[in-house]
DNA sequence: CGATATCTTGAGGAATCTCAATACTAGTGG
DNA sequence: CCACTAGTATTGAGATTCCTCAAGATATCG
């Protein structure tokens, strides 16, 4: 497989949509820890592109040569095996990263959900600057064990937790992570499909839809327009996620 | 809560079963990377204990005080629900690193499985020598990535295979990190019981039970004495594992 | 406004769980 | 050395959750 370039080997994709000075999500993400300065030497290695919604970024198994970071939309994680069974392991919104990898090649795919903005760099200029610049380092270390804690609750989520409780946690997740992104933690949107959601919690898309049908009729939801969803009674919300 | 101190709070516990110079697992481990030099630094903050089967190193919620290595025996980390399920996320062998928190809190409980003996570092004093040595860092950033790669094939299997593929999956993983560490690959050890392997694979002990008889009856296994396992077929058995 | 996707709802089935009984194993004390 | 006990594993029968297949409703987009 020849070198992956995802510029020339995507459609819908646009390029430098915003410099490193002006982005948005920087305090949320690799950038926060860099001062002005630094960050300059970090926009030298980085392209910011702009891609169409259910593109996809790259593929499991495809070298490894860049690492992203999302600035705003939202993009998907997912492994499959051979029959087509998918799991997707993470949702990303603004300012989450992808693409870390031990390995020379990429374990998981990733896909746009929605029109989504990413950073690139390619990995080897950033594992240089992470040798300047230790604390570089130390943030991606730091991201990565947040995303081993969450990866553990995905665990207790798809091995214990039943539908009605997956539903409401997956709720209670969007909700906080819009929060942390600075934006209103209700009502919450589902920019992804009923069948990314039933891949992201082990159920079907019926199952999906027949919870939220459930959650709804006991009301501590509503399901508004523009797939936005109202979490009516968070607590209850809560409660159900915890399985009390 | 007082600072935890797993030496006092634990009974089954000895101190200073061998040092770091004659440390088995020392290339697979965090201390591959350092030198004979470098590793007396790491010795002085190092205290190597002895736990018996079945104690708990430290719970969820507890100050993430120290970071271990686990040099010989088998240890389990996992989550509870607050009604008791229980997930767990993962088994240790020698070589194995734990205990690496984001926040101040483990996020989850880690006990023996069998007699075990692990290495305790400080996480203050790691933190100092990790600015020391940024090799060090790096390898604790390498083995984090290498540790998400895992929960993310968990992930796949927690929520999408069946019972049968659980099953055949752990049968290879247990296999190959047998092999990793330098141990025949089959048999394999089952060190750990019916229960604890039941929450790992998110079944009841009966599934897990009913599927090592069925395995055993298509002749891919045989179930040997001391809670070994003959992979008859491994061919089979990875094909069962991938769902084919 | 029609065509196509997606979502919801229904009915029946399958995998896994629950509850219960029996078999095995390992350690203990006679 | 063997019987006893306690814990663990296996097997069985029935219940349940979730899945599969199928149809209808709703939303989306040109």
């Amino acid at each position: 497989m020849p070198p992956f370039d995802m510029v020339r080997s995507m459609t819908g994709v646009g390029v430098d949509v915003h410099p490193c000075g002006t982005c948005p999500v920087r305090p949320l993400t690799v950038c926060a820890v860099l001062d002005d300065e630094e960050i300059s030497r970090l926009a030298d290695i980085v392209q910011t592109v702009r891609v169409d919604a259910q593109h996809t970024i790259f593929s499991e198994g495809d070298p490894a040569t860049n690492v992203f970071n999302v600035t705003s939309g939202t993009a998907k994680l997912y492994k499959l095996l051979p029959d087509g069974r998918r799991q997707i392991t993470g949702f990303l919104f603004g300012g989450d990263f992808m693409g870390l990898s031990v390995n020379e090649r990429y374990a998981y795919t990733a896909e746009t959900v929605s029109a989504t903005t990413i950073c690139r760099f390619a990995r080897r200029k950033l594992d240089t600057l992470m040798d300047e610049f230790p604390k570089l380092q130390r943030r991606l270390f730091s991201l990565a064990s947040t995303e081993l804690a969450a990866a553990q609750d995905q665990m207790l989520l798809l091995g214990r937790k039943t539908a009605r409780e997956k539903i409401a946690s997956f709720l209670i997740m969007l909700s906080d992570r819009a929060a942390r992104r600075g934006q209103r933690d209700n009502p919450v949107a589902l920019p992804m499909g009923r069948a990314d959601i039933a891949d992201y919690l082990g159920l079907t898309t019926e199952t999906v839809s027949r919870t939220f049908t459930q959650l709804k009729s006991s009301g501590v939801i509503s399901l508004l327009e523009n797939n936005r969803v109202d979490l009516i009674d968070r607590t209850a919300i809560h409660e159900i996620a915890e399985g009390v």
